[in-house]
DNA sequence: CGATAGACTGCAAACGATTGCAGAAACGCT
DNA sequence: AGCGTTTCTGCAATCGTTTGCAGTCTATCG
């Protein structure tokens, strides 16, 4: 079949041994006999079996990223990231889709350390704890954007409670006093740190909490459609929607269409993460940008150092987190005052007056003083 | 470190090789032995070791799915029933990026022989044939949705041609006359198949095949916005467009928003493989569903098949087809058939009749094309 | 010139499983 | 009881590598 380690060592007329060290570079072999067998062995076409090798150093060179899906678009480009990372020193990643199954999840999780993967990057459900927590002893992981609560896995996260209040405070810059805010399970470190996010820029500036402005959902698109009606149906429905449950976008905008919502005029649009259309889209969907890019580089990172630090537990830092930051594009627009079609006047004389930066809000169409 | 078959055998006082055919169920063993075995093994909590057993049989229970990229969303759910399918069989599958880098894919391609997959399904770029070839001596391949005209390939692919002309023939029988046709670049086998499905409706129809009509390019949505752009543009715009090109239908959309055109009112829009929002854009856009499960289904059978009668090589078929079929939602639209009973070439412009469908047609804010 | 360190090299034993072969036990039959 | 079958079990080799240990060779020094 294919050129074994014996066959270079016969062609070179040495061991087996010898071979083994000339080319791994293990050991004491001469300059010239080094030379001569990474020679023949190019010659000859051969590549080390990484099954039989791993048999013996218990390694695989494989490493393993299991998400529970890939319909969130922050996990393609964090996949492709990765992967290039990873192959980049020497490892080749294993994309595994756990599903929304727990058993399914437990399944893919023992396979993988059954197949001796070298690491872990895992989006846990949050419904395996006991068994991450037991596997983290064989095999080095990192848990990325989410935090998994039974387990004290070193985790990489997006720095959440920072993006949503960028998000909400730069649509209280814009003028907008009732923001809708549409966000994840609360049972999530996403849903409830971004529901903090809302609430600290709220605070900030002065605005109270209004509870029938705040929708918590599943991450699906039919959250978004639900909620975004109810908003809607208020008796002083928000001026702007902050849709902090990427899952949940497509239904809302959904929604959006049905009624001829025009987007910013009748209302103000936000969203969380991108999605590759999102630019394209009528008017083009301003986000908050969770650094999907950052991410993966920073579990890679954090994986590989684990990795080579194999003895070393404990080292402090458990939680790390990458910034946020917002993406202006058309979906959201100054308004003056903030219920325009209630009825009700209202005092207008806000207290604490934020607005202190405004900044040059791109190419903000209809500022009418 | 883990339990070993060794432990086992220790612990039931047998040979490691009794233990082994007890627990593979291979060989002869008394009923009674095996029973106990299985029985100590699990109380041991035993794991087989996939390594050190693939180092002796060769194989690795391991299938990988290489596609160039992530983003289409056929993709997604392929991957999910392609794992779903091949864990029951008890395959562990790797999904890999192979990016549209020739090299990128080339490396992926070796380090996973390397690894001994036992199989692997592939969307081929094309440009690494020969690679292709040469490794389909080692282990059993499959190609999907996309030929590659260097090698013999066993491959499944969708029925492009029969897709493309139920899409035609769909619009035609809604009266259109003048469909323009924006497709994939024509030195891909699916770029080239619909369009003669297209040109066979057409023809079929007795429509004569306008080349004005026609565009193809690249697999992006540039291309969709610019072939869009410049159908619109034509002296005599076509009634109906048929994006054939899954990736370049956002820039489409993007160009109907820009240019406020009611779908299906003024225009009449089919697009190629569904996205999930589809359904829930406004209107909904009718599509033709390239069968994605089903050719994953069949992928996957196809593999197993080739993977089980290891040594029978060419079997004769070697390429496979899954139905297309037309999905009917808001985005087309009847309009007034000219001539009914003769092939009369009658060039009047079509009117704006609002009578055919009752559907609460969107506000039409917009003038005509 | 011989001893000795130092630099390489090879032998052989692992790693954890599978498997051909031969020996042992059990059974039925005359 | 003796014999041949059948049924099970164990020994040992094997897959392709790595690696401890011991042996060989060269060179250097006294």
């Amino acid at each position: 079949m294919s050129v074994t380690l014996k066959d270079v060592a016969q062609a070179a007329r040495v061991s087996v041994s010898t071979a083994s060290r000339a080319l791994t570079g293990t050991g004491l072999t001469s300059e010239r006999t080094q030379q001569r067998l990474t020679r023949i062995a190019r010659e000859l076409g051969y590549r080390p079996n990484p099954i039989a090798r791993g048999l013996k150093t218990g390694q695989s060179r494989l490493v393993a990223l299991l998400v529970h899906n890939l319909t969130n678009a922050s996990f393609q480009v964090m996949a492709e990231v990765m992967q290039a990372r990873l192959k980049a020193v020497g490892y080749q990643m294993l994309l595994c889709i756990g599903g929304d199954d727990a058993q399914q999840e437990s399944d893919t999780l023992t396979a993988l350390v059954d197949h001796r993967i070298d690491g872990l990057i895992v989006v846990p459900t949050g419904k395996n704890g006991a068994q991450l927590k037991a596997l983290a002893k064989d095999v080095p992981i990192v848990c990325l954007v989410r935090r998994d609560d039974a387990t004290d896995l070193e985790t990489v996260l997006a720095d959440d409670p920072q993006g949503a209040y960028l998000g909400t405070r730069h649509l209280i810059e814009l003028g907008h006093k009732r923001v809708g805010l549409i966000v994840g399970r609360q049972d999530t470190t996403s849903g409830r740190e971004r529901l903090s996010g809302y609430v600290r820029a709220l605070r900030e500036a002065g605005i109270p909490v209004d509870d029938t402005l705040i929708h918590a959902g599943h991450f699906v698109p039919e959250t978004g459609a639900t909620s975004c009606r109810k908003l809607l149906d208020l008796p002083r429905p928000p001026s702007a929607i902050f849709v902090a449950n990427h899952e949940a976008t497509l239904g809302v905008l959904r929604v959006i269409a049905e009624r001829n919502i025009a987007v910013p005029d009748d209302l103000s649009l936000l969203c969380y993460e991108d999605m590759p259309w999102f630019e394209w889209h009528r008017p083009a969907i301003s986000i908050v940008d969770n650094g999907a890019r950052d991410l993966a580089n920073l579990a890679v990172d954090r994986l590989l150092q684990r990795m080579d630090a194999k003895g070393t537990g404990n080292d402090g830092v458990r939680e790390y987190r990458v910034g946020a930051r917002l993406v202006q594009r058309d979906s959201c627009r100054r308004i003056e005052v903030a219920s325009t079609r209630a009825g009700k006047p209202k005092p207008s004389i806000a207290k604490p007056s934020a607005a202190k930066s405004p900044s040059k809000s791109s190419a903000a169409k209809s500022a009418k003083v």
